[in-house]
DNA sequence: AATGAATGAGGATTCATTCAT
DNA sequence: GATGAATGAATCCTCATTCAT
């Protein structure tokens, strides 16, 4: 067994478990030894590693974020036109890391968890942010240059559609399917530009 | 002091000072002594009119999805179309009533609740299908009565609009406006309708 | 089993506990829960009544340092000469009540908590001032009233023969002899007197 | 870097860091990662060389003890008169090695751990009967060979003194002044002397 | 009807100590 | 010689819940 370099791994255990914990639980009354005990070490270790419960939430929440800003990233790589764009960053919503059971239960509970504690917040604002400006900048040359306003109500209606997919699955014993919840925005979307004539 | 007929307005009591709690700390992690002392009693007595913490907080879920409903009941007397009853429903969710902060604070903690605990999925579940069965029987008329799936496609996406107007508000300090969110819903019905040609 | 106005029961019961627990260990290092079960009650009540161990800690000091407190001003009400105030304020000090064992490990161990504790710190402060100015206030009239330093002097050094007493017996096993501490102070202090030509 | 031969460097460094972390923190609560920290090591450090925590606490409690046993030693070698002895074991403890802020600390809090590990108080009695001795030694030529309950007694007078001067000193913000401890207790003795007629 | 009293159960956190490398 | 890794055992504190009055 190596014992050295075990941090990487120890954190990485315990964000994952994290997030299967609040899958699983369906709340963030979550005990740090059932997360410690789900990656395979002590409650101990646990704070060791992460000094406390908040750090191993935000922690996990962090990760979630990442990796969906990471597939908004690779999405927006291959786009060409600005309708590509919005395409783009819609479907990584969708995609399979983000739109599992548990990640959109744990989704759901971070969002709460927003409602109490600042750096939770903080990071969901950051976010929230890059997705209405990635919006933006994608819908500006569709609706014109002159129709900032238009854009940033647009843009706020799709994030709004976003997140009501997204708490429409979280209560679903089915599997969510990430193709069908994209075919709604992406049919939302165009009935939208359509309606003001693009 | 009278001493009789005490219970329902102990229980209405309660039922307030949960949503308020809720509302002011953010997260269900409200203890029943502060809710009774919100309510002016005493943690005991909380206890003997609901027998437990979960019997109170699905109390206060009833109580807001109960008003939501009476809300829609009430526009929906005054709707002569149908797409005035589209209308109405939309405008129901954002009344002063239901689009408080603290409300909407509720409310969102009620969709985790959801998540864990069976009696609240319930409560939610209902409402999630009589606000679907309310939207679908005001939109065949106006999408034609052989359209029903696309009927059913869009009563989704009004709700996922409405939930997604409703979390996009959980986290703002601003107070919310019912009529902005009312606007941006009846926009996208429009233009959804518009879309299919109505 | 009267249920009613037990508070300032168990709170006594609880200081109590305190400090023969303190004095039985002889350190700090004594749980909430040893302090509880001696004081014939779970844990949990005592947090509710006193908020947390150092508040327990705190009414124990506080205990302690009014006992004493009163035992001073009784032995000073028989007081007729400044010499006897003098007399009286010593002999307070080594008086069955506060020259047990426990209470001497006790005292000891407040003295240490006062160094990492500011609401520890505050008491002792002002005990050791009121205790300062007692003896101040009888010494002046026998060394004279221009003597004042010197007063101020000789009451530092009576304070520390006092404490140096008490730590002395704070070690040893023997049932300590207030009567003879009380001998060697007045000894001293007689001596101190003597060589100022009073 | 040497690898061999640390032994004694690793064991002093631990020393003065448990010094310093008890002067730092006032109490005893303090953790060997705290020290080992502090001593520029690791914790599993600190338990190799000294097998545990009590075992650092006592080497720290012994170095105390042996600095001041070597000054009272080397303060002894030069005085001529029994009455210069005296005066040179009252000089030695308020010497600056011994009187600091951080060194009174660990003293004090030391008196506490004797009173619950024995070899700690094993350790500070063995010093306490060295000092007694000492002050005896140099008092009976003074006061009269047959007045040896005499010389007793007024050892242990100056023994409290000094100790009453260190435990005063243990709550003062301001630097202790070694020079005006040793003037009081030299004052002190000086009277019990004089009023023995010596 | 109402509450102060009381507690068991549990949870976050800390820490001395051990061990493999 | 030296340390990061790891944990069991505690400890403080909280809280839902019960009960006697």
């Amino acid at each position: 067994m190596p014992k050295v370099g075990m941090e990487p791994i120890r954190r990485e255990a315990l964000v994952n478990a994290t997030i299967s914990e609040i899958g699983r639980v369906g709340s963030l009354d979550v005990t740090v030894s059932q997360i410690a005990k789900r990656a395979g070490m002590s409650s101990a270790l646990a704070h060791h590693y992460f000094g406390g419960k908040d750090q191993i939430f935000l922690a996990a929440m962090r990760h979630i974020l990442s990796v969906y800003g990471a597939q908004v990233r690779a999405a927006l790589l291959g786009a060409k036109t600005p309708r590509d764009r919005v395409e783009a960053i819609i479907r990584a919503n969708f995609e399979a890391g983000n739109f599992r059971p548990e990640v959109i239960a744990a989704w759901l509970n971070f969002y709460v968890l927003s409602q109490s504690m600042d750096g939770a917040r903080r990071l969901l604002t950051v976010y929230q942010h890059r997705l209405h400006s990635n919006l933006v900048h994608g819908l500006r040359p569709i609706l014109g240059e002159d129709a900032l306003q238009d854009a940033h109500d647009l843009a706020d209606m799709i994030a709004a559609q976003i997140d009501g997919q997204f708490i429409r699955h979280a209560l679903r014993e089915e599997t969510p399917s990430g193709k069908r919840a994209t075919a709604q925005v992406l049919d939302f979307v165009d009935a939208m530009l359509k309606a003001r004539g693009n």
